[in-house]
DNA sequence: CAGGATCCCTACGGATACTG
DNA sequence: CAGTATCCGTAGGGATCCTG
């Protein structure tokens, strides 16, 4: 009874903070480190952690090329686009909540 | 861009300790303080602010009898109702994504 | 019975500085 | 550029005791 454990923890890494914007930013197409650093308003810190669970629970791809200065790429996996749809079903589910008021 | 602030409340408040739970509770009945207390072992304390932020966000109904011993029923609104469809869809989606690994 | 009050420990996350 | 390391304040939540 109740959610699954896989669900829970999906829900406990959605909910933390830029979680659901690193999905949402990604959705438009693969960033840099840098421009989601820029237009998430993040500390460094947390983005990193961020991006490095997203990775984990295989929602983010992460490509490294070996330059100079360094490039790295993320993008969203199939896994990542199917929670970022379920994302915004959230956003369309709570905002008819908010007519029935 | 980004979720709705509306649903980043919603998502903060369900990832919370004991709130997915006591939602999938409510969903087979109305049920007592400490009928949520036994089943989902949570402390009293958190419990009864789960159960506070639950009814602020307009997920459950609280319905308090003048008796003694003090009576106090909690269950799903309309609103909840939805929302723990909502919570039952995640962990098929979730399932869903189990298999593709 | 249904909580509130208090104490306390842990996790989260910002700011700043540093590095491969 | 893409992070990591450190310091530190705030929020979440358990344990215990108390009360209308």
């Amino acid at each position: 009874m109740g959610l699954s454990k896989g669900a829970r923890k999906v829900l406990k890494v959605l909910a933390r903070r830029g979680a659901s914007e690193v999905l949402w930013a990604l959705g438009k197409g693969s960033a840099r480190f840098s421009d989601l650093e820029a237009v998430l308003r993040l500390s460094p810190r947390t983005l990193a952690e961020r991006l490095r669970e997203l990775h984990l629970m295989g929602f983010v791809d992460r490509r490294a090329y070996a330059e100079v200065p360094p490039r790295v790429e993320y993008s969203l996996t199939p896994r990542g686009k199917r929670v970022l749809e379920f994302l915004m079903e959230l956003d369309r589910v709570v905002e008819t909540l908010e007519e029935v008021r």
